[in-house]
This record gives structure tokens, C-alpha cells and sequence, in this order.
DNA sequence: TCCGACTGAATGAATAGCCATTCAGCAAAC
DNA sequence: GTTTGCTGAATGGCTATTCATTCAGTCGGA
């Protein structure tokens, strides 16, 4: 899995080829159909996998804290440092991923749903105590939100400059917070 | 072009044939070779047309617009009318164009780039008027605002709720605004 | 007006190459 | 001897691209 999310951020799904998944794992081309069912599988695994691992371990977390506020900072915070911290991984979340509208779709309803449910809850749950502006859609909030953070890992992954993709979380935070706030 | 738009946005690029555009189009196969290079060639024309024709477009209109919060506006305004014109044409923008790093790094050094630096022009107009705040990085603002349009565009094509996409600008903007206004 | 020669756009069957998937068999371990 | 895990060559299907052929339309001459 480690080989193919290496060889998909290289090539693209589509240009890859399963003897290519292979080789970089090293092991021979059926020896991969002994742990996936299909070419197709191995990418939905690799997306199943770190959403799941990456949602229940962030909402783990939020329980401990308070301030919605603080909350959705560390959100993006894990969202970005997540992504930032294996560049294979983040381009086949932010490229492969988006590339056909079946996968997409699928992610969509799956794993970005219930990410997108995370911060709306957030943000309600702010609105609520008052932190947070009440006239606001729960729900096109936490899009702008994620939208925001979703193109500075897709700039990030698409730059020849390296740079840490985390430190831009509180940035983009910021601007967010201000536009939000009661 | 309509045709391969339509045919595209229903399969993916990759998963349609050649033979559906000609299909589409109403010609033979070998048809579609008098005027397109090669399939990739199909895509990145739709690409190229597009995106040259809505920069130039938009740059022109916002030449008559002095207040600069009322060009972001506009800007925003009209990414979401041009997409949520265009059904067809906005799944491949949303969907075909992220599909591989290539077609991505191409549109990205290209199209998207002049995109986000006439959002960055217009921001750091605002900045030096006293009307956004001096500590954000106008480049980073560009990124946030051109995300979260981007999001709700894809939100969009992926809901299967009908709803009409430009409205959202405004919405969008509100919370932006506030999140950057001095 | 009619005819024959010509043009080039359009056709679609044939080609050529690619690649996911399978499976008969091999080797080491027990 | 049997099980387990793996191998990689062979298969079969698929599809981008080509190109010999068709044919509707144009034109000059009779």
C-alpha cells in the first residue's frame, strides 16, 4: 500500500500499471491480486484507510477541548499536518482522488461528508455559545473552511518550493476566525 | 468540443473512448482526428478555451469597478455563474482537470496562476487603501478565497439537490470579507 | 444545361500495442 | 507429503490511431 500510494503520486492511477505497484513493492505482479481484489481496490483502500485512521483519531482528540474556537484550529492543524507529513500520500488524496467523478463521488459521500459534519458541528456548537456569528449556514461554513484548507494542501503538493504545509493552518485560521466571530 | 465536454463530465477522461465523442458529435471516429491532435489534445483544448476567455473576460469588467471588496465580489460572482452556467463544463473543470499532476501542473502554471494573482492584485489594491488588513499575506488571502469558491463548486456538481451555485458568492464573501477587513 | 474530372472532408474497418488479471507451477517450511 | 506463499508468463479484451476508400459538391468546358 506504501508502494502504490508512491507509484499512483508518481504516475496517476490511470498511467500506472499494477506490474509498476508491483515492482515498487517488490514483489511480482500477481502476488498483488493476492491482497487486492483489483487495480481499483488498491486506491480505495489506501483512501479508506487513512480517512477512517484520521477522523476517529481527530475526534478523539477535540473531546479533550473546549473553546470551538480552539477546536477548529486544531482541526486544520491535523488536517494540514496530516497531508504535510507524506507528499505521496497527500497527492494521491488531492489529485488522484478528485480525478474521476466515481471516486469522487464515493469519497464524497463517505469520508469528506463526515469530515464536513466534524466542523459544522463545531461551528454549531459555537454558534451556540455565542462565539460564533448565528446568521452563518453551519453547513457552507464548513466548506469555505475545508475549501480553504484543501487548496493550500493542493498548492503545497503542486509547488516546487518546499515549504511546511502546517504553519499556513493558523494562517488560514485566522483570516477564517475573523470572518466568522460574533 | 461541447460534445467531448459532455461525454467527458458523464465518464471521465479516462474512461471515455474516442469513439463516444465522435458518437456525441454525430461524426465517424476518424473524425475527430481532423481536428484534434490526439485525445488529451480534446481535453486540454476545452481547458485552454476556457479559462483564457473567462480571465480576459472578467479582467475587463473589473476595470470599471473602483471599491476593491466589490471586485473581489464580482470576481467571486463570476466563477460561480461561469460554473453553475455549465454543468458539463464545470464537472471536467471540478473533476478532469485535478485527475493526474500533469493536467493539473499545466492548468496550474497556467490558468490558475494568472487567476489567483488578479485575486492577489485586487487584495493588495484593498491593502494599501487602508480597506483589508496590512498583516495577511496577499497570496495566502488569494488561496483562501479562491478554495473556498472552488469547494462549493464542487459541492455542487456533486449534489444530486439542484440548487442554483451563484448565490453562494455573496455568502462566501460575507464571511471572507469579515475575515480580512481592517 | 450537362458532363467528366477533381477535391478534400468524412468515414469506419483494421491495426497495433497495451495492460489487468489469471493460473499452472515452484520452493520453502512444517 | 502437504500446505502456504509467491511467481511471472500467457491470455484476452480493449481502444487510440491510421488510412484506403467513399462521395457530395465544385468547376471549367462543350
Amino acid at each position: 500500500m506504501r508502494a502504490a500510494t508512491k507509484v499512483f503520486a508518481r504516475s496517476g492511477y490511470f498511467n500506472s500499471k499494477v506490474a509498476d505497484v508491483a515492482r515498487e513493492a517488490g514483489v511480482a505482479d500477481g502476488t498483488v491480486y493476492l491482497y487486492f481484489k483489483s487495480k481499483e481496490e488498491i486506491l480505495r483502500s489506501i483512501f479508506e484507510r487513512n480517512t477512517s485512521e484520521a477522523v476517529s483519531a481527530g475526534r478523539e482528540e477535540l473531546a479533550k477541548i473546549e473553546d470551538p474556537r480552539e477546536k477548529l484550529r486544531r482541526i486544520a492543524r491535523h488536517h494540514l499536518e496530516r497531508l504535510g507529513a507524506d507528499r505521496d500520500l497527500a497527492v494521491v488524496f488531492q489529485v488522484e482522488l478528485r480525478g474521476t467523478t466515481k471516486f469522487m463521488e464515493e469519497f464524497s459521500a463517505a469520508g469528506l461528508a463526515e469530515y464536513l459534519g466534524l466542523i459544522r458541528e463545531v461551528f454549531e456548537e459555537g454558534q451556540a455559545a455565542g462565539v460564533f456569528r448565528r446568521g452563518l449556514k453551519a453547513k457552507l461554513v464548513a466548506k469555505v473552511l475545508f475549501g480553504a484548507l484543501d487548496e493550500m494542501a493542493t498548492n503545497w503538493i503542486l509547488s516546487k518550493r518546499r515549504y511546511k504545509l502546517a504553519p499556513l493552518a493558523d494562517e488560514v485560521l485566522d483570516i477564517f476566525l475573523g470572518g466568522v466571530s460574533a
